[in-house]
DNA sequence: CCGGTAAACTGATTTTTGTCATTTATCACC
DNA sequence: GGTGATAAATGACAAAAATCAGTTTACCGG
């Protein structure tokens, strides 16, 4: 897949489940009024697109590539087949959705509780987590989906960036993003 | 259990899963500043404490009972014995976990774009669904426990449901709730 | 039935964040 | 390397919701 091309909408009917290989798949929902949320963003070797084994059953959300994306895909039934055939698979998936439970409730309360600031600084080492890069590399990202991450409107993920620019805990070249002060950007309240 | 008692606390060691026989049981996180976001409600036949199947894996959330509650216990590695028994047993189990992560994601999109109004709405809804009442019945609930669902503060959860009374869409009766427009609260923008 | 305490409620005010309008910068493409 | 389209940035303002302070109400135990 190219950059920004959809791998399956929401709505449509699951039969696939994927295995990123390579590059950045960002979940998301549009609601009413336009706005988008990005519920999930996933990065080589999560799985994507589980929604339940029954059949034909909706995707939640839409899949867009952030990046060049390279994806393998099993169908349902393939993979109860190979869960019935070794139970330890089953328990790693378990594992996996869990996993991926408490994550989005970590979003959750994020969402719930935080100023913008925070919401902001935590986005920012969301995506340096998930691209895998180093906290001294750039991210490159534009600044509405970072906004739609966090939740809040563009403008005020804007104007937060460069409080934190003027503050020297981040760097700004362009329209990638460079962290210079980890530990105080985790601490921002 | 009796009202208000603790089932098991945030960080603690898991290896029991609970059914819900009887009552409702919230899970809840403290937040830095003392507040409280519930993060789930469960009723009877629902699944409580799941984390990981790892040995001692930590609890996510502290889950306290909300009226009386009759529950039924059993270890990580009764569960697994079972589920290496009866493949459908492993197949119910994720789709249960996908079920609550599709839930998780709704309330992750209502906290982030929805104004007070519609939280409010939608949180009595969600108690009178899960309270398994009618429409009709009327709720009982402390308004913070409301608030902390909602994740907005108390004080404009009252503001709210005064609003609303006014309007005649709900009734209130000392600390009881009940539901006169169901269809226009479920409107409510 | 009464009284005390905790919860519910209300009002005034401040803070935070979103919105709209406009300018400036960046980058892909010719 | 210039150019036009798109994204980023900034300012002024409006709206929404939190906070603080105070009053009223509900209801539990005696």
């Amino acid at each position: 897949y190219n950059k920004g091309e959809i791998i399956y909408r929401e709505g449509a009917h699951s039969n696939t489940i994927y295995l990123i290989l390579e590059g950045i798949v960002k979940c998301h929902k549009m609601v009413e009024s336009g706005k988008e949320l990005i519920t999930a963003l996933y990065k080589p070797d999560d799985f994507l697109g589980f929604t339940s084994f029954a059949d034909n059953f909706p995707y939640q959300e839409t899949a867009t590539t952030v990046d060049e994306v390279k994806l393998a895909g099993i169908s349902k039934n393939e993979l109860k087949a190979i869960l019935g055939l070794n139970q330890n698979v089953s328990l790693e998936l378990m594992n996996l959705l869990s996993e991926n439970i408490k994550d989005i409730k970590e979003q959750l309360i994020q969402m719930a509780y935080s100023s913008v600031r925070k919401k902001t600084a935590q986005t920012i080492l969301q995506f340096t987590r998930i691209m895998n890069s180093k906290p001294e590399d750039t991210i490159r990202i534009s600044r509405s989906d970072l906004a739609s991450v966090a939740g809040i409107a563009t403008e005020s993920l804007i104007r937060t960036l460069s409080e934190f620019k003027k503050n020297g805990l981040i760097e700004i070249e362009g329209r990638n993003i460079r962290i210079l002060e980890l530990k105080a950007l985790e601490d921002v309240e």
